[in-house]
RNA sequence: GGGUCGGUGCCCGAGUGGUUAAUGGGGGCGGACUGUAAAUCCGCUGGCUUACGCCUACGCUAGUUCGAAUCUAGCCCGGCCCA
């Protein structure tokens, strides 16, 4: 049972819209007194393998229904991924193979289950909706068809952008809303999380559950995460995000440079904090929003060295005594190596020709001391051991056997 | 189905026979600077276990040429107009 104040927070903090606005009170009232826990929507598009950050406003969300008694409904999009959401795009989508669908459906769980209650009875369905999708009938996929007009969809903003641009649309994609609705009436979705690019598909979903028979879900949409560039939102394809599984040093380095306007910002969306207890000075607000997030992941210990280490590296420029620096193994590595072949082979650098530049440029350095020869090779292993190497300012690797 | 325009590197976009890894811009990466950053300046931005060498690249395939992103033919894909 909740008290007011909760399912105000539950309706209000961090959130982008809600609507209906006009159904509110009795929105609000059922979820302080369910006589049945309300089924709450998020829909997956298992398209990559890795959350980020981004991923975490919505799932803290959700969370927080599960934690008030509601039931997080997660339908993982296998068969709707094969479709690609058009939402966001500037042209179609890849369509993904039944495996990269499963691969990627299996690491989201292992990811989502450091924020989502997994193990608490009845808080928790998952569905594939390859299951009603599959065989759907041709009738009702025209049923479905018929509840729209080729005005509806292309008021869309990305079907009207595309269209004017001269950018293909396939009929196909004009689906893709329409089987999302579909899912939240198979479901009997009481209310559906999503960003706010998501509100369309949302509503679509609340008008064919009216056209059904059903009460149309809610919406509650959630802001979207803008990425580190400042600018566009967080996603892995702009390499702007920070991965739920990132290591703490990484973690931290990329948190504790978050541009200033999105500090508060990130504040609300991805921790508890009260922003009345935040540092005024902009830097240390940074730093105290990396340490933040970093222990929600990694707990506060790991989240403690990152941050002593990343001063380190910062302040000092140094890279000795590390502790948090995430290592790599040289015994696949063939000896001699050189100096080039050796970041290439880390992944620190994607090709050689990368390795080359970087290390003209002056990016290369090995226990903090500047490398400038290419070809400086290496005999044995034991030469490395312990050593750490580094790109750049942000990429680093401790060196074992 | 017909007409027409078009498909160039991460993106946009020059280039219409010959120093061609392909002008320029954006983005990205790196260096200097700084509150880490932002702004600014500078450099890099196809690949190769070893690089004044080799390989792969301008939708695909086959040709013409000493030589093609640039010419020809066929094909594939897209925009627009007409049906």
């Amino acid at each position: 049972m909740l008290r007011e104040g909760e399912t105000d927070r539950l309706l209000r903090q961090g959130v982008a819209e809600i609507f209906p606005s006009s159904g509110l009170q009795e929105l609000s009232h059922r979820l302080a007194n369910p006589h049945r826990p309300l089924r709450v929507k998020l829909g997956i598009d298992p398209t990559r393998p890795d959350l980020h950050l981004g991923h975490a406003v919505v799932l803290k969300k959700m969370r927080q229904f599960q934690d008030a008694g509601h039931t997080a409904v997660l339908i993982i999009g296998d068969f709707t991924a094969q479709i690609g959401d058009p939402t966001g795009k500037s042209e179609m989508r890849p369509r993904l193979s039944k495996e990269e669908v499963e691969y990627n459906a299996k690491t989201y769980f292992d990811q989502a289950r450091q924020i989502l209650d997994f193990d608490t009875p009845g808080r928790l369905e998952v569905k594939f909706n390859s299951e009603w999708l599959n065989n759907l009938d041709l009738g009702v996929v025209i049923n479905l068809l018929a509840s729209m007009t080729v005005g509806q969809m292309l008021a869309k903003e990305d079907f009207g952008e595309r269209y004017k641009q001269g950018t293909p649309i396939y009929l196909h994609e004009f689906l893709y809303p329409l089987l999302q609705g579909y899912d939240s009436v198979v479901i009997r979705s009481d209310i559906e999380l999503g960003g706010t690019e998501q509100k369309f598909n949302i509503l679509v979903g609340r008008d064919l559950q009216t056209k059904y028979g059903q009460p149309g879900q809610f919406g509650l949409l959630l802001p979207l995460l803008v990425g580190l560039d400042g600018e566009k939102k967080m996603s892995k394809s702009l390499d702007n995000y920070v991965g739920l599984t990132e290591d703490p040093l990484s973690m931290y380095s990329k948190l504790e440079k978050v541009p200033d306007h999105l500090v508060d910002s990130y504040f609300e969306l991805l921790t508890d904090i009260d922003p009345k207890t935040l540092p005024p000075d902009p830097r240390q607000k940074q730093k105290r929003l990396a340490l933040e997030i970093v222990s929600i992941y990694h707990g506060t210990d790991r989240a403690l060295q990152a941050q002593q280490d990343a001063e380190k590296i910062v302040l000092q420029g140094s890279t000795a005594d590390l502790e948090s620096v995430p290592e790599f193994s040289l015994k696949d590595i063939k000896f001699p190596v050189p100096l080039f072949y050796l970041l290439k082979a880390t992944g620190l650098c994607k090709s050689n020709n990368e390795a080359h530049n970087q290390i003209n440029n002056g990016a290369v350095r090995i226990d903090g001391e500047k490398m400038i020869d290419p070809h400086h090779t290496w005999q044995t292993p034991g030469e490395l051991t312990n050593r750490v190497l580094q790109v750049g300012k942000k990429k680093f690797l401790k060196l074992v056997p």
